[in-house]
DNA sequence: TGTACATCAGTGAACGCGCGTTCACTGATGTAC
DNA sequence: TGTACATCAGTGAACGCGCGTTCACTGATGTAC
């Protein structure tokens, strides 16, 4: 029994890398193509576009994702009906982490991925995202709300989005932030090192 | 006397709210030009390349804004030797406002092309801002650490991104912010408000 | 003041290039009878 | 078991398009004598 890597998963796998480090109108079909070494006509034979290669790479992690945090959060609301921020934070960490299976730096590449997301294209990913994962969505954000009941729907949203702002730019700019921290502090960072920093800077901000 | 708009000055307009929206990569000559109601090949003439078109958008800004803050901060130093983070956050208002002379959404273009340059393009662009604004940041950088002395200076290093993210971020992806918080909650968020429910969490944040 | 020349701002059309995509095709595997 | 056909994975080359840039040129303004 032999692992074969299919064309498909090369694809995918040299895509997401290239998206999450570059962004997706950085990265052309050829450079795609050739870092997975297949031809360049089969991410179309494959996939059908470029933009629907971008949904699947993104797709693949939240279908594991998003489940395993809904489990996760569900467990937690069994055994505690007035959890904290922090414990809700805490729901989040293993999900990410088993995304590592996919890639061996698979929960960075999904964070840099979400946040390329929001701020390249005009929508057409925030639209499949809503459309398929809206619901589950909700949940979590619900349930951050159940944490902080003093405040409105409406300041729940920002303040989770800040959240999540903060985490996916640290990721997506990591790259220059490690190479500044290098030069100017001879500190040689990793992204477990930034999430070490991030994560109390977090909880302090929503809870604030 | 007319206030005559030089078609250098009506290309830097008509790209800064192409780039600040739709990002670097994403925004092409042919756009600016027609936008800003001038021949293509202006730019070229006027700038030389579109990199330096990009240099020149965001160092307008940095331009008038960083003597300012550099002049706020003196002034804050030799008033208080004792001053806090919330006294050097309150340092980034004015200046940050002036800039709304230049365009009138000034303030809000140059914190969403700063996030631009962050995640867009290898290098560029920071290798331009650091090279010529290096020094006044590490000014910047060890006055923060002065109201923050128990902490290294990587820390300071390290939370000061985290806060310069969170906000270009959010910023970046404001368009899409706006559009969800108006079909999820009704309301008609506005750049003001989303800087208003920002400024608390960043301050909790920077001071965990 | 008039003429000759230089400089500058701006233009229309074209250039070459890399892009995502398409198309006709090959060869391997699966299925029906 | 053998043959005919259908389906599927993958390929090489080309397509049309929009990109940033270049080039030869025009016309207005400034400068020297």
């Amino acid at each position: 029994m032999t692992s074969k890597i299919t064309t498909k998963v090369k694809i995918l796998n040299a895509a997401e890398a290239l998206f999450a480090n570059s962004g997706f109108a950085e990265t052309s079909m050829r450079e795609i193509t050739a870092k997975a070494g297949v031809n360049l006509a089969s991410v179309n034979y494959h996939f059908g576009s470029k933009k629907d290669l971008i949904k699947a790479v993104v797709d693949r992690y939240l279908e594991r994702f998003v489940p395993l945090l809904l489990e996760k959060i569900e467990t937690l609301e069994k055994c505690n009906k007035n959890y904290s921020v922090s414990e809700l934070f805490e729901c989040f960490k293993s999900p990410l982490l088993a995304l590592n299976s996919i890639n061996k730096d698979g929960s960075v590449f999904f964070l840099k991925l979400i946040g390329r997301g929001y701020v390249d294209f005009q929508g057409h990913l925030r639209r499949f995202i809503t459309e398929k994962y809206g619901e589950s969505l909700q949940v979590i954000q619900q349930c951050f709300h159940k944490t902080m009941p003093q405040l409105t729907p409406s300041e729940v949203f920002w303040r989770l989005h800040f959240t999540i702002g903060t985490s996916v730019f640290t990721l997506a700019a990591s790259e220059a932030l490690i190479d500044i921290s290098r030069s100017d502090f001879d500190l040689e960072m990793t992204p477990e090192k930034i999430v070490d920093q991030l994560l109390p800077y977090l909880a302090a901000g929503f809870a604030s």
